[in-house]
DNA sequence: CCGAATGAAAA
DNA sequence: TTTTCATTCGG
């Protein structure tokens, strides 16, 4: 079997017509680049030398990643450049400011978070430069060759067929060279040897994904605890450092003496990069390891157990209890991994073997069935680990993990990747996190999908032939039965941690995307697909309502039904998504078998172990579905709550309360950005994922309300002088072909683009203010408008909000100098000459400004009311003032022509007269 | 695929 | 100094 499905894979592989690409985008990781080291540039044929010479190569890496098609894929991947302290900021406030602003695209979105960076506490913002600093740094040390983009060059790049510039733009020189075998000879290579399962790069995604799952979850210290010791010195700074810096150290120690100073002073992140990077081969498996056991798992031991019992309370209890009781799992797991470990090694020889040998040791243990269970799993994924280093130091991590919360161990074998592991630091975030299947075989691509969705998209269907072959196999009998079960775990889930959250998140997420765009879900990117994944679970959720009443005992059922059928095949084949399809026939098949064998002779065993079987099969479902993804993200919180004391959380995220509860329960989540992880090929690339998303997360999260409240202090910082030139122009266009609400937007938009100069010598705060008043004016229906706008339900007062915020205007302006990117934005726009006109004043501009006090306005809309009352009532009052105030159109017919102007209120009026 | 934001890096 | 590109995702 082994054997064969290697084979298989690769087979498929070839069959999928280029499903491998995204295998091949998961070589692609930049750190696995660095692996490659020489060979690097061969596979990385894109960047443009490749070219011919490397033909020869390419063949080679064809054969694993993808022949032709992928190629775009994978060198797109490769890294992202990392973001910088504004991006992150957006990336971790974008979600909030669309929840208080539905309706705004992601450009009203990013210029709100440009006008919060701007208010930002520097302080505050500091903690994101530091943030930015450090995760490249760590970005660097794990890709030292990486080059930021070589701006013009790119042309050279042309060669490479591929698709986006960008993408391949920077390559990674090949420097370090540590080890990592790369992708490709990880095909080479490892197929001939061992059961390519482990490694398969795919695999090593999933695990890797896991892993840092399972860090996440762990927080950092306990690994590094146990690590640290061996080689590194410990000095003090390095454990007072994260648990993962330690780590790093270790792993770089062990390889690597580098530069043991500079490690110290580096983050966590600097750590994973170099741990990553020396050892290459080996981070990922451990990891997964580590976590054997999740909290999911011992959900649906409990659900199990419970069957006679009440599901529902106990499964709660259990849940929340599971800090606790886990601990003692994971000890057991630790067991169980380490003679995973061991078995590992056997393991690649031969799989089966291994699958005996845990079980034996089970037996030993006797305790955890479990256990058994993942052994099997991880024996099915195929840990990776070759190296006994690894082994060791996961026995030591184990150690330490134990407490931790090992959750994903078992997604990893599954394949799930979730995404939430960002977000679970925090309580706030998402609800629902986002899973992402990844196949075994497919997933490599850790890109970002984006891009690559469509590719994906062919990849999949691809990858989905191959799959449906393997997924047709065991599973057919029983989707229905999957279905079921599936239904009965979400049911479970939610029970237990499900709570609020659970609920609603998937919702969100289904929202736009997946009806949008259903026909092309298929095709869309992994992203898409989680969510269309998403609302399917929405969907039974909703129709199952009464998830939790379900009995017990159907839970069970289904479960060992799965078991015998392996559900989780089926579950993924179920579920549209393509990701899963790509997944990896091999994976799928291999693991799949044994696991049934497993199951199998569990279940003549005796009951016991059918009722393991069935917790696996449960596992499985919850990883396929996603729901363990939001457990875990529900654990994590759990943990995190009850003490944990991880790093950072400080957060101090939303300082209200109502926030953090509307985020959590809002879709934050999707985006999480899995794409990430799906790199997963390198451990080391996962583990600065991991440990960038825990950063990220422990970053500090504002609620609007702050910014409105800094915002009225400190208006804007830039204000825009108008231009309004050009924009009338553009706004009587627009509006005409949009509808009311587009046209509001584009000219709010509009508006605020001309922001650019400062300069304006008057800043008349309450010319400008008055300006808007007028704009608003001209409007009546404002109310209207935004309510439509908004949503036909939301309610209108919040619109009154929105006007109060705007009072301010002040001030600031004055000539704020340019910066580059004002300039650059000022050229963009073409304003440029007007702004420098502004600068002397010519600009007609003067008074104009604000556009933020519409950003305002419109950011207040949604949510505030409910978090702030009290600002509101202030807020109206000014309003009042503000309009009584203002007097002057001129400004306003300067930005905006007077026909657009009409044109908006007249299609207000109708709007109004219609609804009502 | 563009865009809107900011910033870091490269040319 | 200017250009790229990082993230996000609606249009």
């Amino acid at each position: 079997m082994k054997g064969s499905n290697r084979n298989k894979d690769h087979s498929a592989d070839g069959e999928g017509a280029g499903k491998r690409p995204k295998r091949k985008c998961l070589q692609w990781h930049p750190l696995l680049a660095k692996k490659l080291l020489d060979f690097s540039e061969e596979e990385e044929e894109e960047d443009e030398e490749e070219d011919i010479d490397k033909v020869q190569l390419l063949g080679a890496d064809g054969l694993e990643q993808d022949v032709g098609e992928t190629d775009d894929e994978s060198p797109e991947q490769r890294a992202r450049r990392p973001m910088n302290a504004f991006l992150l900021f957006c990336k971790r406030h974008r979600s909030l400011v669309r929840q208080e602003h539905p309706r705004l695209d992601n450009r009203g979105a990013t210029k709100i978070l440009a006008d919060w960076w701007a208010v930002l506490d520097p302080k505050e913002k500091q903690k994101y430069t530091d943030m930015a600093k450090e995760y490249k740094d760590a970005f660097m040390k794990a890709n030292p060759g990486y080059k930021w983009c070589p701006t013009t060059n790119k042309p050279v790049k042309s060669p490479t067929p591929t698709v986006n510039p960008r993408k391949k733009l920077w390559a990674f020189p090949s420097e370090s060279s540590r080890d990592l075998p790369s992708p490709k000879k990880a095909k080479t290579e490892e197929m001939p040897q061992l059961n390519f399962g482990m490694a398969d790069p795919t695999q090593m995604g999933g695990l890797s994904m896991l892993l840092l799952a399972g860090e996440h979850a762990l927080g950092t210290s306990e690994i590094s605890s146990g690590s640290c010791r061996q080689d590194v010195s410990e000095s003090p700074e390095l454990r007072q450092k994260s648990p993962l810096f330690q780590f790093a150290e270790i792993s770089s120690s062990t390889s690597h003496p580098d530069a043991s100073s500079k490690q110290c002073q580096a983050s966590a992140l600097f750590q994973f990069a170099e741990i990553s990077s020396n050892t290459s081969q080996l981070g990922g498996a451990e990891p997964v390891k580590r976590y054997g056991k999740s909290a999911l798992f011992q959900l649906a031991e409990m659900c199990l157990a419970s069957e006679g019992v009440k599901m529902e309370e106990s499964k709660l209890m259990k849940a929340k209890e599971s800090d606790g009781g886990r601990i003692k799992d994971l000890e057991k797991g630790k067991e169980q991994r380490e003679i995973k470990m061991e078995k590992t090694d056997e393991a690649r020889s031969q799989k089966e073997a291994e699958f005996e040998k845990s079980a034996k040791e089970n037996v030993r243990d006797s305790k955890e069935l479990r256990n058994f269970e993942e052994l099997r799993m991880d024996d099915t994924m195929d840990i990776k680990m070759e190296d006994p280093k690894e082994i060791k130091k996961e026995e030591l991590e184990e150690d330490q993990k134990c407490s931790h919360f090992p959750d994903f161990s078992y997604s990893a074998s599954s394949k799930i990747i979730i995404s939430d592991v960002p977000s679970r630091k925090d309580h706030m975030c998402h609800p629902h996190g986002i899973m992402i299947i990844e196949d075994p075989t497919a997933l490599n691509k850790p890109e970002k999908l984006k891009k690559k969705k469509k590719k994906n998209k062919m990849d999949r269907h691809g990858n989905d032939k191959s799959t449906p072959k393997k997924t047709c196999k065991k599973r057919q009998s029983s989707e229905s039965d999957i279905e079921s079960v599936i239904y009965t775990i979400e049911a479970v889930a939610k029970g237990d941690w499900g709570i609020e959250k659970l609920g609603e998140t998937p919702r969100k997420k289904v929202r736009t995307s997946s009806s949008g765009k259903g026909s092309i879900l298929d095709a869309k990117p992994p992203k898409k697909k989680v969510k269309s994944r998403e609302k399917k679970m929405s969907k039974e959720k909703s129709s199952d309502t009464t998830k939790e009443s379900r009995p017990p005992d159907f839970i069970n059922i289904s479960a060992s039904k799965n078991i015998s059928g392996e559900v989780p095949e089926g579950i993924k084949a179920e579920p549209l998504t393509p990701t899963e399809d790509a997944l990896p026939p091999s994976l799928s098949g291999q693991a799949k078998p044994e696991e049934s064998d497993c199951h199998r002779k569990i279940e003549t065993c005796g009951s016991r172990k059918s009722e393991r079987s069935c917790k696996g099969a449960l596992y499985k479902t919850l990883v396929s579905e996603g729901m363990l993804t939001s457990l875990r993200a529900n654990v994590d919180r759990g943990k995190r709550s009850s003490g944990k004391g991880n790093s950072s959380d400080h957060e101090g995220c939303w300082n209200e309360e109502s926030w953090t509860f509307n985020q959590s329960g809002t879709s934050g989540s999707k985006k999480f950005k899995k794409t990430k992880p799906k790199e997963d090929s390198l451990l080391g690339s996962a583990k600065l994922d991991e440990e960038f998303e825990k950063k990220f997360n422990s970053l500090p999260q504002y609620s609007p309300v702050t910014f409105d409240r800094k915002c009225v202090p400190v208006p804007r910082k830039k204000k825009k002088t108008g231009n309004m030139a050009s924009e009338p122009t553009k706004t009587s266009k627009g509006p005409f072909q949009s509808q009311k609400k587009n046209l509001f937007h584009k000219i709010v938009s509009k508006y605020k683009h001309k922001k650019e100069k400062p300069n304006v010598p008057e800043k008349g705060s309450g010319d400008k203010w008055s300006n808007k008043q007028l704009f608003l004016d001209a409007i009546h229906p404002t109310e209207a408008i935004f309510s439509e706008d908004k949503n036909t339900t939301e309610p209108a007062h919040k619109v009154k909000n929105a006007l109060s915020i705007p009072n301010t205007p002040e001030p600031t302006t004055t000539q704020e100098p340019l910066v580059g990117s004002q300039k650059r934005k000022a050229r963009k726009t073409k304003i440029t000459h007007l702004v420098r006109t502004a600068d002397g004043r010519v600009s007609p501009a003067g008074g104009t400004l604000d556009d933020k006090p519409k950003e305002q306005l419109q950011r207040s809309l949604p949510k505030v009311t409910e978090s702030g009352c009290s600002d509101d009532c202030s807020h109206n009052t000014e309003a009042a003032e503000t309009r009584s105030s203002t007097p002057e159109m001129p400004a306003v017919s300067a930005f905006f022509s007077l026909a657009a102007l009409a044109e908006v209120a007249a299609m207000e009026n109708v709007h109004r007269q219609g609804s009502q």
